[in-house]
DNA sequence: CTCCATACTTACAAAAAGGTGGGTACCTGA
DNA sequence: TCAGGTACCCACCTTTTTGTAAGTATGGAG
């Protein structure tokens, strides 16, 4: 995400949910913060590393909340923040889409 | 756009209309259908390879019809299916919540 | 001590996406 | 002929995103 202005509001809203894995983390934090480890294997195929580098970035961008719990073992908990949940709730009808149109998305020809 | 098996909807979704273009093209063609030459101009800051580029893809993807008209001079003009409407109508709560949101995402921290 | 749990960091590589520059095609008019 | 209009194509390069591998930290149990 390097964009500084925008040309709508459609354009700063992909901005934000850009990349492979970002609306996949938003949709797991939708019912209920999770721990790093229930995270990582909520988001299927995810690897340590990238879900890191979202998290960091998510956090970032204000979406999500990162409370550090000091026990034993670590614990470290994330939640959406109220501009992560309005996010999540504007996606709604874009998922929607997605899935009743999944037979044709996959369908799709890619080289 | 590689993926062939999604998690749910909105990871198909946000495929679709990843990238850093593929969004405002589809606005830009949300009222009427439009030339080559009206595309670049009212799709800000994109060059004519781009507008290609990502004009073919969204033709493959079916979000894009495109009409030959024999002519000179000559002129193509580019569509959008149905398919590509329903999802613009999809797009919009997305599009609102941006511009809702504006000045908090053009706020966020970048290097 | 090692191994286990959880949650990270870093260096580097590979893949994907976006961009620049040069050119093509067709036709018309000066 | 060249210059203009429209709409592309191709080769190559740069930037960004994603991924692999190796490692760290804290503490507890065997």
């Amino acid at each position: 995400m390097k964009k500084r202005s925008y040309n709508c509001g459609l354009d700063a809203a992909v901005d934000v949910v850009g990349g492979k894995w970002k609306a996949l983390i938003l949709w797991a934090l939708h019912h209920e913060p999770l721990r790093f480890g229930e995270l990582r294997r909520t988001v299927s195929g995810i690897s340590e590393k990238m879900l890191i580098q979202q998290l960091r970035e998510m956090e970032t961008y204000g979406l999500v909340h990162r409370e550090v719990y000091h026990q034993v073992p670590p614990k470290v908990e994330y939640s959406l923040t109220e501009f992560g949940q309005s996010l999540n709730t504007a996606l709604i009808p874009l998922g929607d889409w997605g899935e009743r149109h999944m037979e044709t998305i996959e369908a799709i020809p890619r080289d």
